[in-house]
DNA sequence: CTGAAAGCGCTTACAG
DNA sequence: CTGAAAGCGCTTACAG
């Protein structure tokens, strides 16, 4: 079997130039007409030879070819959060199809932690048209340089960096942490304790941001609210809680969802709601009965995929779109009238 | 900020030729000599200029870009069957990233099923140096095409089609389910039955032959051992198997899980292993402790990248390489001496 | 030891 | 209506 054809080779068979077989398969035809004879004959010709255009010629002269990227400052596919990653990737990936759109992953060349300062890996996703970041911190430089070079990123999660500069589709953490503070008040409870990791993502000041403004138009004390925590230490602070009259505990999921497993080890022998109440910030795998919200994550893929193709097709240089999606409310049954 | 710079950038700040700026970036020098001062001077201007290659035009230039792709003839991120898909795909990554290769996702144009006949999306992977492919049938046109092309590939999972020309990683169920037939005859079960799925892909029709070779080296009554059904039927079939006095029920896992699903479905009221053991020729999601095997699926994607990039990067064509890896044995607690 | 030239397969002005 | 030419940013013979 011989070497793919190219346009070249269908010009021959069709005895046109390889320039009118350019302009008949892009169909780049801006106020110029081809015959329709030509055409036919071109088309018919690629046709037998099993035409296929290539990307990579295409991509060079034309700085277009349907590939978007995907890049992630650790494992796109981490084995510790499987449940908390795959449905993003899931949303990007139906989007894409939907779209004519292939994906390209970055791995990276180096080791996990070497990757953020990567700047040549970050820089080769201009392979493609556009590309997705995912990840906790924003290596600055290179993606100032990709910005400014005009390429089309967005990132998934909110970003406040580079003078709110980079688009994304972010979750709206405060409102739905707000709510559900909002809804343990609603149900009686004044001693409330948020309890969150020691992580400094902004998806995690976000939720305590949510939580700090519900508590205070609540007027609860919210000096004694937050409490940092380590996975290890949660089995004291709820001992010291309880000794406190603490009726309800909120705590942060996070991607491994180590803190709220921590929690749930740390109730032994407390009865739920009827002891203390309990609500999670976030879904954690496999316990449908936490009173929370679920965070939209397949959503939250598709709608970055769509950011980016808009980004990459539409002509002008527009601000940065910043969306926030709204988390899920989910009731449970962890919620109860204040206990003890 | 500016265009990127290219290599002729570089020519110029450094006071040589584009050609010198290849030769000293790339390494490449074969016999020739790069005089030390001209190559720190080049390295230098790379450095100052932030210089990054580009890989589109390194690659349409050179047929080398560090990417391999990942065909998959249905979504790549399928919702009904993570636990299935997502260790292979783990495992691509982790062996992808570590051997310095990007992954390309091709995620086809139409709709899921217009995929496998999508000859142009199935061309248009060789816009990487190499593809995984994925799927439970062969289209063989493209594939015979890409192979006749010399273009690297590797299937995931076992194929007998064109010939045996195409390189795969796959399992070995005829071994695995044997294994798991002998050890229920040695617990002393006569009256075994298999119950598989309806799918005729090759993973099934292997791991049937493991067990029919498996009950007719113990002279098991071979004719009535395999029963193909529907997920609807089984229950039907077990109560019909109590009835025959069978004392043990061997079933196959598919993708999606669902036939050891319906069998544990159908059980209710049977006490395992005490009244019938059972055991599964793969591991279902949240049930370790059914007896079987467990298939090496990170493993799989592990071994399918070294393959391909081997294949990628040695210069001499050889004989298709076909690789079977062992399942892992599970213990498990549902196989016991024959009930009633 | 280094450079001028051709070529990878496309697209896009620019001429006719 | 169609073609010759330049160019995208590299690599790779081939000369000197």
């Amino acid at each position: 079997m011989a070497r793919a054809p190219r346009q070249a080779d269908i010009a021959a068979a069709a005895g046109v130039s390889q320039t009118t077989v350019s302009l008949v398969l892009s169909g780049n035809t801006d106020g110029m007409r081809l015959s329709e004879s030509t055409r036919r004959r071109v088309l018919k010709a690629a046709e037998t030879l099993g035409y296929v255009p290539d990307p990579v010629a295409t991509r060079l002269a034309s700085a277009r070819n349907h590939m978007i990227g995907v890049y992630t400052f650790a494992s796109a596919f981490p084995t510790a959060v499987d449940d908390f990653y795959y449905p993003i990737l899931a949303g990007i990936e139906e989007e894409a199809a939907a779209l004519g759109q292939d994906l390209i992953l970055f791995t990276g060349t180096g080791g996990l932690d070497a990757r953020a300062d990567d700047k040549t890996a970050i820089r080769r996703t201009r392979i493609a048209d556009g590309c997705l970041f995912f990840g906790r911190h924003v290596p600055e430089e290179p993606i100032d340089w990709l910005l400014g070079g005009g390429f089309p990123l967005v990132y998934i999660g909110r970003r406040d960096e580079l003078d709110g500069r980079i688009p994304f589709v972010g979750v709206d953490y405060v409102a739905a942490s707000a709510a559900v503070i909002h809804r343990l008040v609603e149900a009686g409870h004044r001693e409330i304790r948020y309890l969150r990791s020691m992580d400094d993502a902004l998806s995690s000041s976000d939720r305590e941001r949510g939580v700090l403004t519900a508590a205070e138009s609540a007027q609860l004390p919210v000096r004694r609210i937050v409490a940092r925590a380590a996975d290890a230490e949660v089995r004291d602070l709820v001992e010291r809680w309880r000794n406190e009259g603490v009726t309800a505990v909120v705590v942060e999921e996070t991607d491994t969802g180590s803190l709220s497993t921590a929690l749930l080890a740390a109730l032994n022998g407390i009865r739920v709601p009827d002891e203390l109440s309990i609500a999670v910030l976030g879904q954690p795998k496999n316990h449908p009965e936490l009173s929370g919200f679920d965070v939209p994550r397949r959503e939250l893929g598709r709608r970055a995929v769509r950011l980016l193709v808009n980004q990459i097709t539409s002509s002008t240089a527009r601000p940065p779109e910043q969306v926030l999606l709204d988390c899920i409310p989910v009731a449970g049954s962890t919620i109860g009238a204040p206990g003890w």
